[in-house]
DNA sequence: ATTTTCAAT
């Protein structure tokens, strides 16, 4: 199956998929949906491609498209948040572009990926301009977003171990983001690459998963499974309860 | 089975 609805990923899956050093011929999405500012996400999963069909984020935007059609009064604000192996081609950008503009509602649009996708290819290029000119958030992925994404999608308990060359696979492909959209600004600042204070390779990654998912830890009252949840249990040392608890819906 | 960019050879 492609997708899959509040799934996590295995360990394996996530270290074969997201290794930044490696280049599966496979893309794997984990995906999250929630409403204002609450913690619990209201939809969740992966998706992987469908072999000769469908990219994985068509699939997953497809599942969105279908929630929001059916839930878009709940809210006045949802964060979409991505952690993709590869980042998404051209055509699967004119989606997202087209998802966007369906809706006239505030969408924050969160994409880390942990490599490019056929870089060298300029409708692929533009296509990723479009969608930062549009505030999409997008990104390579570095430590901490490793980190957070083990964190979510496999398990709250276990410590990332980093690769060998994480680090500068990661900042090589930084660069490689940071020169595609600054060269969208007609300003010269092209001599300040890629050694730079303000370059976001040190910046950027920390603040979100610090401040909103270690240390945000809200006892959910929603009956929907979510990684938070889990997190909380074993934080406390009653994993076995939850396991025990999941059937009967107790918070 | 190999190489390895949402497989192709």
């Amino acid at each position: 199956m492609p997708l899959r609805l509040k799934k996590e990923i295995s360990e394996e899956e996530f270290y074969e998929h997201f290794c930044n050093i490696k280049t599966p011929h496979q893309t794997l999405l984990c995906f999250s949906l929630k409403e204002d500012d609450k913690t619990l996400w209201k939809l969740w999963g992966h998706a992987y491609n469908n072999p000769g069909q469908y990219h994985a984020e068509i699939l997953v935007l497809r599942e969105i498209e279908d929630y929001l059609m059916a839930n878009i009064l709940n809210a006045t604000k949802y964060t979409i948040t991505w952690f993709l192996s590869y980042s998404p081609c051209h055509c699967c950008c004119d989606e997202i572009t087209n998802f966007l503009m369906k809706f006239q509602i505030k969408i924050e649009f969160n994409i880390k990926a942990a490599r490019p996708y056929y870089f060298d290819n300029d409708k692929n290029q533009k296509g990723l301009k479009i969608l930062k000119k549009l505030g999409v958030l997008i990104k390579m992925m570095d430590f901490t977003d490793y980190e957070e994404c083990l964190y979510l999608f496999v398990d709250p308990c276990m410590k990332f171990t980093a690769w060998p060359d994480l680090e500068v696979q990661s900042i090589a492909n930084k660069m490689i983001f940071h020169h595609l959209f600054s060269k969208e600004d007609d300003r010269l600042d092209y001599h300040s690459f890629p050694i730079d204070d303000s370059f976001p390779v040190h910046t950027i990654a920390a603040s979100d998963f610090e401040s909103q998912v270690l240390v945000d830890k809200i006892p959910p009252g929603d009956p929907n499974k979510t990684p938070d949840k889990k997190d909380l249990v074993c934080r406390s040392g009653l994993r076995i309860l939850l396991q025990k608890n999941c059937n009967t819906g107790l918070g």
